[in-house]
DNA sequence: TATATTATCCAAAACGTTTTGGAGAAGATG
DNA sequence: CATCTTCTCCAAAACGTTTTGGATAATATA
């Protein structure tokens, strides 16, 4: 039934080892055989098992990803991010998909994977407080993180220059007029919070923009959240034009309120949000936001990983990708100041 | 380093035979030797190696979760469909995710999957047309398929009710006073499309309305085919006042269109989709629809799986999940004739 | 010519499991 | 008492690969 290396040997009129070689591309072949060796491999829709194969080279082909917590299966970007780890590993690696588990230290994260004969892992939705993060800094296991700060020896993380992403944010408003500028934050357990918060300050600090205070609402990322910013906001300062918005959801949020409390978007305030998310197209207005190259967290993640189980000893890289401006409808030029 | 199960044999003081037969619940154990050996392996933290496991029993624990052709990546819901799946899966079945492969023949599948030791399939984004779908009715690989039509001694496929969905959509529309209801349908090669169709003419049927070709405009799922379809359906046929489309992105589009045409939703014209994707909340109006429940077509196509997993002469069911009417504020009266 | 090198090839061991086919002891049955 | 079962246990084979450690013949070197 199944096709195993010793059909091809005898097939072929080789030893297995041969065959192995052959296929494996060793010197101690002559390409005649060699090629003779493929024609009957392929022939014969011989296709290694990586059982077998894994079982005793010890290295495995597999990278595990890791959606920690039932939350995240709805975040923004998971998908994306899958997406480019899928192209990126490609045909050689295997992508095995673990959802929900709770790890709460490094020795549950391997024996997960040393049971499934994944060589290591992408994790994505971890708490930042979570202990695990501080074993994986000796740790030996290859690990990439998304959007979770981390650098260890095998250790890395990708996320968005999230500084930069709120600077061009901020910088496209005040291009636009906007000297009243105000910011819906997300949790601030995330990384990308604080990066974000931090863009937002010093983009205001290099305009000669004050940075007050009650211009800053910590929020959750929920649309909610959003609701609640925008009247706190609004109604402490009126004098408000523009809003940036530490994602689409709850830029969306934002102007859901905003005409509920009989404000145009971006007649009477503007709006712009972060990730940009398929949505973003669809809302009314449509959504300015600074994109996130998700897709490519997902291939740098690979590229990372793929360097670490080729060369035992290769340090991973922080990876902090750019950020693109979007512009559509949700954004405009300050309303002439006293409403 | 990695800790065998000859380590347990050698810790415990019984053979690597006994060992295996104690922890894969063999009746041939003492209950006493049992717990010893379980102490042990805890101890030792002991984790069978899949890889030889599979090696030798032949029978595998993963799950091949096929995302066939680059485009279905951005599919209206694989991202839930695979919640579904990972959650049914739990803890002891492995998803393994295999991307953009070109599968045209049932022995590809067969080599894919082989090689990887996956035991069963779940497909998706297969076209109506390819000839595997064929060959997998007599196959005896286990494959579930989700929206795709087939039905096999060891194959299957889960999707809505698409024809009682419809249903929903026009009763509704009907009790809402609406006569004239154009139909703005997906491209024909979707199995999908076809049972909507008809949902469609029956239900119009039973109200004694008129079906009419001029009422139907084929799209293709497509945001610019629905405004193309709306553009086209109202030109020749004034009198419509709802328009049932076969995706939220379609019935988007149609609404966007209708706006430009200076027409109101749901003032002019209702408008419902179909699906319920995670945008629809956030459009203007927030569209109606006919929910899907994408979650759960993965948890069946799972759950199917491990029946066929477990028993070996299995023949899986196909289901037919059923829709939700979820009315938000894109449809409403139909406007008094005349405008 | 004798020795070293190189180019090809291969048999057997190893990887960590499960499965097969018993073996021995204790208890049950006749 | 002899035989049959039942309960425990185990040694060895098997799974499909790669790796190890040569072997052989041809060629190059001294």
């Amino acid at each position: 039934m199944i096709v195993t290396i010793r059909d091809v040997a005898k097939n072929s009129g080789f030893s297995v080892t041969t065959v192995s070689h052959a296929l494996n591309g060793y010197s101690d072949v002559s390409s005649e055989t060699r090629q003779k060796i493929m024609e009957v491999a392929a022939e014969l829709k011989y296709m290694p098992n990586r059982a077998a194969k894994s079982l005793v080279s010890k290295e495995s082909h597999t990278i595990g990803v890791f959606i920690l917590e039932r939350m995240t299966l709805k975040h923004p970007f998971v998908f994306d991010v899958l997406s480019g780890i899928m192209d990126e590993a490609g045909e050689e690696y295997d992508v095995l998909l673990v959802g929900t588990q709770k790890i709460n230290s490094i020795s549950d994260l391997h024996r997960l994977c040393a049971q499934r004969g994944v060589g290591g892992a992408v994790l994505m939705g971890l708490r930042i407080g979570n202990p695990i993060l501080q074993e994986m800094e000796s740790d030996s296991f290859p690990v990439m993180l998304i959007d979770i700060p981390v650098l260890g020896k095998r250790a890395a993380y990708v996320s968005s220059d999230n500084q930069c992403g709120a600077k061009q944010a901020l910088e496209y408003l005040y291009k636009l007029g906007h000297r009243n500028i105000a910011f819906i934050n997300g949790h601030e357990e995330a990384m990308v919070s604080k990066e974000r918060l931090l863009g937002y300050e010093k983009t205001l600090a290099e305009y000669d923009l004050a940075i007050k205070d009650t211009y800053v609402f910590h929020g959750d990322f929920s649309k909610e959240s959003a609701k609640l910013g925008v009247r706190a906001l609004m109604e402490r300062n009126s004098e408000i034009t523009a809003i940036f918005a530490a994602s689409d959801l709850m830029a969306t949020g934002a102007i859901e309120e905003l005409n509920a409390m009989g404000l145009k978007v971006p007649g009477d305030v503007s709006i712009i949000g972060f990730d940009d998310q398929d949505f973003s197209v669809h809302t009314s207005p449509p959504l300015s936001t600074i994109r996130q190259k998700k897709y490519d967290f997902g291939r740098m993640a690979i590229q990372e990983m793929i360097a670490m189980f080729h060369d035992q000893d290769y340090q991973p890289a922080v990876h902090k990708l750019d950020t693109d401006l979007i512009i559509r409808d949700s954004t405009g030029p300050a309303r002439s100041s006293g409403r």
